[in-house]
DNA sequence: CGATTGCTTGATACCTCTCAACCCAGGTGG
DNA sequence: CCACCTGGGTTGAGAGGTATCAAGCAATCG
């Protein structure tokens, strides 16, 4: 048998959630006690700041409750959403000393924290939590990389049919995105303007693809069309 | 102490290079007795395809000589270039079972295979080895953070001036970028057009901010004012 | 209520793409 | 040696997609 980190060819953000980090501190067998939470559950009110591009990156985090973003930005403003993240989800697991890029609150939401430098001790002598970290990287590696083609190679209605049928993947019948974000996130993540994503979502739904049941309730009326963009 | 995977904030291309994969073979105390390569080195010629999206990714490489890009097509025809890869760099070392982009020569290049299913045993008993391949997995999902600002935000001025700051930073000098791709293969880096690349080369040759000394040779003539544009 | 925030819509500008012609170097064959 | 061809690159003109600037709408909140 060859490596296997996870499932595998999974949805944008089903990736990081196929990687349930606390299981490893619920399996004795993990031996994984010494990576422990380094406090209590944080609670982060919406668009908090919960850790900064260039802070000490001594913990990471995982999410309990709500969303978080992390971005990128440029000294002019210009902002790049890099990914939404939902319970379950790792934040601020870092290669270096300190955080490359910041993390806020979308939503009102809860993240327990764990000190990092307990892990370099558990490379050694935790399989299972090696495996679910190693996993975890692939996985965001991966979804980064779809991110790029997204980015790189696709039209505003392409980019806007992507993400809406990412998310709504996630809901019970699959049909109905339910978002967190506002139209200014979206843009930022699918780097385009916050208007063309709203003339976008309009156009759609006078195709007759979508329906705008709220403003952050949209009703895929035709998945397979929205599906047919993201060739 | 905390987690070091790595030296820590590197240009794009050094990330991978700063994880000197072969070291484990060279290094009695890491046990890495048991990752070996699979077979001898492997030549390719320019524009020879390594392997291809959704085959059986059994075995992963380390590019010893010449440049390899890792590329995404969409099923009209448009393609995007996740990352170029030199000496010392690995690739093709996934989460699931197939691969997820393609892997092709850019220049003539040898490659030595790995076999991906050593690794699963490795992970339990060598340490060196899952640090390592730890650090590679991290620093390209840090390069590929960085590369979805670049796409995601930046005008096409912006774009080749950081990938001309990125490749002329490998020079001797700092200021010279020798470059082993066409345009064509930039353009599909920097999610542009092979006409725009061109235009803004240009550009900036008049601006005096570079001087192309040959198709493949550029001197930055103001490294400064390229960095500036990298904001 | 008025103010604020998030969103939508319109008019216009601009950047990049598309389509096309042309250039140039290198190779091939007469 | 030269004519020709080919592949990679450059340049130009025009079209088109997205950004920008601006106005207005709806829901929320004090």
């Amino acid at each position: 048998m060859s490596v296997q980190f996870a499932p595998s060819p999974a949805p944008l953000h089903a990736a990081a959630r196929a990687v349930p980090f606390a299981k490893a501190a619920h399996d004795p067998a993990a031996r994984s006690s010494e990576l422990r939470a380094s406090g209590p559950v944080q609670s982060f009110s919406a668009d908090e700041e919960i850790f900064s591009e260039g802070d000490d990156a001594a913990v990471f985090f995982r999410v309990v409750t709500g969303v978080v973003r992390t971005c990128k930005f440029m000294n002019d403003g210009r902002r790049q959403v890099e990914a939404f993240h939902v319970a379950g989800d790792l934040v601020g697991f870092e290669p270096g000393e300190e955080y490359g890029f910041t993390a806020e609150a979308v939503s009102d939401c809860t993240l327990v924290p764990y000190r990092r430098h307990g892990v370099d001790a558990l490379l050694t002598i935790d399989e299972a939590l090696t495996r679910q970290l190693f996993a975890h990287a692939m996985h965001s590696l991966s979804r980064a990389q779809a991110h790029s083609l997204l980015l790189g190679r696709r039209s505003a209605i392409e980019k806007v049919s992507a993400f809406l049928t990412e998310w709504a993947e996630r809901s019970p019948d699959g049909r109905m995105a339910k978002l967190a974000m506002t139209r200014q996130d979206i843009a930022d993540y699918l780097g385009l303007t916050i208007e063309t994503v709203s003339r976008t979502l309009s156009q759609l739904e006078r195709d007759g693809a979508i329906e705008l049941v709220a403003l952050r309730e949209i009703r895929l009326k035709s998945p397979a069309a929205l599906h047919n963009l993201n060739a």
